[in-house]
RNA sequence: GUGUCCGUAGCUCAGCUGGAUAGAGCAACGGCCUUCUAAGCCGUGGGUCGGGGGUUCGAAUCCCUUCGGGCACACCA
C-alpha cells in the first residue's frame, strides 16, 4: 500500500512537472509547523538556483496547479518558498479505512520471505540472569517481532554459554561438596540417575564459589581445567553431570524468560558447535586464511581503508585451545549450513563492537557467509542506576533480574489495589505484572539501543508521561468505552468511519496513517524506539481527542458510530504497537 | 596514544534523509473530575543545541578544529 507521503508527493511532483520544473523537487514531508499545515514541500527552494528564479515564484506556480485537487483541503505557497499542504478529511478517512483492511495495516512486505537469525540473550548456564541480560532480551525480542511483522522469517537463538571452563568449575565445585556422588567414582559402572544431584539454587551457589576459588587456588583451577577437558573429550560421568547442569539451568532460564515475555525458537549453545570447530579450523588452515602468529592461529582481517588498526581475528590460542571467536565463527558456519539465512543479527553489549567487526570480517574472508549475507551488530549501552553508574542492588551487588521484576510487580500491585477496590488479588497480580513489564520494556526500548540509559525505579513506577503504563492506560480507556458500547447490544467492529469533524479527530486520523512508516523505519534501522515514539504520539493524539469529544453521550448516532470506528482502529494500532515491543495490555487498570 | 560514540531546558531524553518560532517527559507554577478510568487533559515559565571556524539561500543536523566525557584496542567472554 502506498504511503500517504508517497501519494501526496506524487501529486505534488506532477504539479512541479506541469509547471515546468523537475518532478524530483516534489518530495513532501510531514510538516514541522503543525500550526500552519499538515504536510510541506520545500522543493521550490531547492530548485531556485537551478532555474534562476525566486523560490516563491516556483512554489506559487506549483500551488496553482494543485488548487482543485480533491486530495487537498488547502495548498498554499508561503514566504520564501514553502508549499504548505492540508489534506482533505475525506482523503484521510478513506486512507485509514483502507489501511485497516490491508495485510499488516499497510506495511510493505518483501516479495519473498527472507530468513534472518537473531542472537540475543547469551546467558551462561549455572548462573542466574541479572540486569545485564535484560537489554539484550528486551531489544532482541522486539527486533524479532518487528522483523516478523514486516515479512521476515526470523529465528531467535538464545546461544547459551554452556561449554568451556565454567562447566569444569561447576563440576569441580560439586565434587568438593559431594564427593560421594557416583559421577565421581571412577569404578562406578551402573547407569546414572535421572534426577539431578542439585537444585538451581545450589547450582547458582556453586558456580560463583568455584569461580572465586579458582582465582586463589592453583590446584583447584588445575582440577577444573582437567574436568573441562574430560567433559569435552566425552568422559561419560561428566557428560551425564553436564546434562543435569544444562537441564536444571535451562528449566530455570525458560521460566525467567517466559516471565519477561521473551521467547526463543532455538535453545542452542556453544556446546552445539563443539564438533564443528576442528573441521572449520582445518578448513581455514588449508585455504591459508589462517596462519600462526606469536603461537596463536589467526586470520588477518585488516583492510587498507581502515582508519585504525584492526587486530587479526584469533582462531586458536597459542596453547591450541579454542576461544569465544572460535565458537562464534563455528556457530555462523552451522547457522549458514542449516538455515541458509539472508542475515544474522547480534544484539550484544556495544563494547563488543570491535570484536564482532573482526568476527564478521573473518567470516566473510573465509567465505563462511556469502558476500550478500547481511551481518548486523546491534550494540546496546549499559543500564545505569539513577546515580549514572551501572545498575546495582542497594548493597552494591549484582541485581538479579527476578528480584528486579518482583520489586516492580509489587509496586504496581499496591498501586492497583489503591485505585480499584473491586478487583480480585489474582486479577490485580496479573495486571500488575503486565503494567510492570510495560514500564520496564518501554523504558528500555524508548531509548536508542546504542546509548546508555538510566533505569530509575522511581521514574519507572510513577507511570506519568512518556511511559509504558501511559500507553496501556490509553488502551484500557478505549477498551472500556468499546465494552460499554457493545453492552448496548451494538457491534463496534461494524461501525463506519466518517470524515473527521474536529481538529483533534483529524489529527488522530493523521497519526493513524503513519503506522506503517513507523514500523518500516523501525525494521530498516533495527530501532524499536521508533515504534515507541509513534505509539506515544498516537496515544497523545487519542487522549486529546478523548478529552474534547463525548463519545458514548453523543446523540447524533452517525457521529457516535464514526467515533467508535475510530476507537476500534486506534485500539488495533496501539495493540499491534505494544505487541511489537513485546508486551500486552490488561482489560483494566 | 589510536579509533569510536556522545555533549540539546534544573534532571532524563526525542529530533528520520539540513529547512520557517529546537520538542517531549519529570521537576516548578496555574487551571480542569454531578458526564466514557485524573496512571488523564489544557496552559505558563525555562535553551547563544559544549566552544570556535566553514559549506549552504538555510545547520542541532554536513565538514574542519578545540574542550569535556564514555567505551574499545589479539591469547577473557
Amino acid at each position: 500500500m502506498e504511503k500517504v507521503l508517497e501519494l501526496i508527493s506524487k501529486e505534488v511532483s506532477d504539479a512541479f512537472e506541469a509547471a515546468g520544473y523537475d518532478r524530483e523537487l516534489g518530495k513532501v514531508t510531514i510538516s514541522n509547523r503543525p500550526d500552519l499545515c499538515e504536510y510541506q514541500c520545500n522543493g521550490a527552494m531547492a530548485g531556485a538556483k537551478k532555474y534562476g528564479k525566486a523560490p516563491f515564484l516556483i512554489s506559487d506556480a506549483v500551488a496553482q496547479k494543485l488548487q482543485n485537487n480533491e486530495m487537498f483541503e488547502k495548498v498554499e505557497s508561503v514566504k520564501p518558498g514553502f508549499l504548505n499542504i492540508t489534506v482533505s478529511g475525506e482523503f484521510v478517512r478513506s486512507y485509514v479505512c483502507k489501511m485497516l483492511h490491508e495485510k499488516h495495516m499497510g506495511v510493505t512486505l518483501p516479495g519473498h520471505e527472507p530468513t534472518f537469525m537473531i542472537d540475543y540473550g547469551g546467558p551462561n548456564v549455572a548462573k542466574p540472569l541479572h540486569v545485564g541480560h535484560l537489554r539484550s532480551a528486551v531489544i532482541g525480542e522486539s527486533i524479532k517481532r518487528i522483523l516478523k511483522y514486516t515479512g521476515h522469517k526470523v529465528i531467535g537463538d538464545i546461544h547459551l554459554g554452556d561449554w568451556g571452563l565454567q562447566m569444569g568449575l561447576v563440576i569441580t565445585g560439586l565434587k568438593e561438596r559431594k564427593p560421594d556422588l557416583c559421577y565421581f567414582d571412577p569404578d562406578y559402572e551402573g547407569s546414572y540417575p535421572k534426577e539431578a544431584p542439585f537444585t538451581v539454587s545450589e547450582l547458582e551457589e556453586i558456580y560463583p564459589a568455584a569461580s572465586k576459588k579458582s582465582k586463589e587456588d592453583e590446584a583447584f583451577k588445575a582440577a577444573a581445567m582437567e574436568a573441562t577437558k574430560l567433559l569435552q573429550d566425552g568422559y561419560k560421568p561428566y557428560r551425564a553431570l553436564w546434562h543435569h547442569i544444562l537441564n536444571v539451568s535451562v528449566a530455570d532460564l525458560k521460566k525467567n524468560y517466559k516471565n519477561l515475555n521473551v521467547n526463543f525458537d532455538l535453545w542452542r549453545g556453544e556446546s552445539d558447535v563443539h564438533e564443528v570447530i576442528p573441521g572449520m579450523v582445518e578448513y581455514m588452515k588449508q585455504h591459508e586464511y589462517a596462519y600462526l602468529s606469536q603461537g596463536a592461529l589467526v586470520v588477518d582481517v585488516a583492510k587498507e581503508t581502515d582508519t585504525k588498526e584492526i587486530p587479526p581475528c584469533m582462531i586458536l590460542k597459542s596453547d591450541g585451545a579454542s576461544l569465544y571467536n572460535t565458537t562464534d565463527l563455528a556457530t555462523i558456519k552451522q547457522r549458514m549450513e542449516e538455515f541458509h539465512p539472508e542475515g544474522l543479527i547480534y544484539v550484544v553489549d556495544k563494547r563488543q563492537e570491535l570484536y564482532f567487526e573482526q568476527v564478521f570480517r573473518c567470516a566473510r574472508k573465509t567465505k563462511l557467509v556469502m558476500p550478500e549475507t547481511e551481518l548486523h551488530f546491534v550494540g546496546f549501552g549499559t543500564m545505569n542506576g539513577s546515580d549514572g553508574k551501572p545498575f546495582k542492588t542497594r548493597d552494591g551487588g549484582v541485581m538479579r533480574l527476578e528480584n528486579l521484576i518482583a520489586e516492580i510487580d509489587e509496586k504496581m500491585f499496591s498501586r492497583i489495589k489503591e485505585g480499584n477496590i473491586d478487583i480480585s488479588d489474582d486479577e490485580a497480580r496479573d495486571t500488575a505484572h503486565k503494567v510492570a513489564l510495560s514500564a520496564i520494556k518501554y523504558g528500555d526500548l524508548s531509548n536508542q539501543p546504542s546509548k546508555d540509559y538510566i533505569f530509575d525505579v522511581e521514574k519507572f513506577t510513577s507511570f506519568e508521561g512518556d511511559t509504558g503504563p501511559y500507553i496501556l492506560y490509553t488502551i484500557v480507556r478505549i477498551k472500556s468505552i468499546l465494552k460499554k458500547y457493545e453492552a448496548e447490544g451494538k457491534n463496534a467492529k461494524e461501525a463506519k468511519l466518517d470524515s473527521p469533524d474536529s481538529d483533534d479527530m483529524k489529527n488522530l486520523c493523521l497519526q493513524l496513517t503513519r503506522f506503517a512508516d513507523a514500523v518500516e523505519s523501525a525494521a530498516r534501522d533495527l530501532a524499536p524506539n521508533r515504534i515507541c515514539a509513534y505509539i506515544y504520539d498516537l496515544s497523545n493524539a487519542f487522549n486529546s481527542f478523548y478529552h474534547g469529544t463525548k463519545i458514548l453521550a453523543e446523540t447524533d448516532e452517525n457521529k457516535k458510530e464514526s467515533y467508535i470506528a475510530l476507537l476500534v482502529i486506534t485500539l488495533k494500532v496501539l495493540e499491534t504497537g505494544i505487541d511489537l515491543l513485546g508486551f500486552d495490555a490488561p482489560e483494566r487498570m
